[in-house]
DNA sequence: CGGCATCTTGAGCCCTGTCAATATGTGTGG
DNA sequence: CCACACATATTGACAGGGCTCAAGATGCCG
């Protein structure tokens, strides 16, 4: 991904993350660039209520936690087993350079996600997010999930009942097919890029 | 801002637009990178079924239009008489390492608002956007919107008779005083920010 | 002062959230 | 290999918030 940073990041060591564990949460002190290599990541903020929004999911070979400011405004927490490796920010200012794709790439993804979240009504939601997860496996058709449904539910700001009743329809429609809990199955690949239009 | 393009850019002309007025479009060649000298500017994505979700107002100082690939994906539209200086990114590929705390700030302010179209009530919607503005205008208590309601709405994720309605509600509350059609006096500043918790 | 765009208000309906029960799936230990 | 227990997911009934359609009010500019 960054040219530049290729070499000082492939000889970091991967941490090792359990599900659920926190990689950073907010507040805490910031000041590395962390980079997936294997399983998945959730970035997600919570307001005083309770309710909680998940901005961005990260999956092998994507960067997270990049950001000036020197404390941490989210939460990142590993979904699964997953390994991260990470730089420091503070030593090299260069390696901004190998990042900047990274950023405008994530700053891309959130605009693509605003959209999803402020414009589109719940079958919709779910059928673009079923496809960003097909995209980002390699388009495809069949795959399993590797968040449960509150995740998908605070990603696309909804419920997870709402979530469940929409992959039915879905599911009805003969548009997927749902494979045991995690399991999702797309027959009519363009029936669901119609959705989200 | 940006310390390296600072000279390069204040040595560009200033490229006036009208109210309404384009300046950039999606599928357009990309290339420059914008900041907004006095007015405002929307940027926008339209759904195939004209559903319009605005990304992000900017106003004086703010740069915009950043990203590397070649085309547009958004559109860029001058809110009022507004003043655009524009800088190349093909020509100094140094050019970036200026810009880079625009792009963080622009993504950040994308997660923050991800947070409120995703999770936020209308009310609480609207008390957000009204406490924004009034930050970005320096804390002030009397503010001027630079848009109208219809932008406010696209912004929001919300129709313009939700935002009408999310803001006689407040009025009620004697939280805030409306002075005609775009005015806005913020009577209690604290109770605004309860409600975006 | 008149005309038009913008904004507000009202009535009714639909989508989605809430609360509750049931079903499915997973992992553990016998 | 099965039984049990717990977490996760689905389904149902109901209520409410926000959207739609429609009318009226306000403000702005010539």
């Amino acid at each position: 991904m960054g040219p530049l940073t290729q070499g000082q990041v492939e000889s970091m060591p991967i941490s090792s993350f359990v599900n659920g564990q926190c990689i950073y949460s907010s507040g805490e002190r910031a000041g590395q660039a962390y980079r997936v290599e294997f399983g998945a990541v959730r970035v997600y903020r919570v307001l005083a209520n309770g309710r909680r929004q998940i901005l961005a999911f990260h999956f092998g070979g994507n960067w997270f936690g990049l950001q000036n400011e020197d404390l941490h405004r989210s939460n990142a927490e590993a979904i699964g087993v997953t390994g991260v490796k990470s730089v420091s920010l503070h030593e090299d200012p260069l390696i901004w350079q190998g990042l900047l794709p990274a950023v405008l790439e994530n700053f891309l993804s959130a605009q693509e996600h605003q959209l999803v979240i402020g414009r589109q009504s719940a079958v919709e939601r779910v059928a673009a997010f079923l496809l960003e997860m097909s995209d980002r496996s390699g388009h495809s058709y069949r795959l399993e999930l590797s968040m449960p449904r509150v995740d998908v539910a605070d990603y696309l700001g909804l419920t997870i009942e709402t979530v469940s009743r929409s992959l039915t329809k879905l599911k009805n429609k003969r548009i997927i097919n749902l494979l045991g809990a995690r399991g999702i199955e797309i027959l009519e690949y363009r029936a669901l890029q119609n959705l989200c239009l």
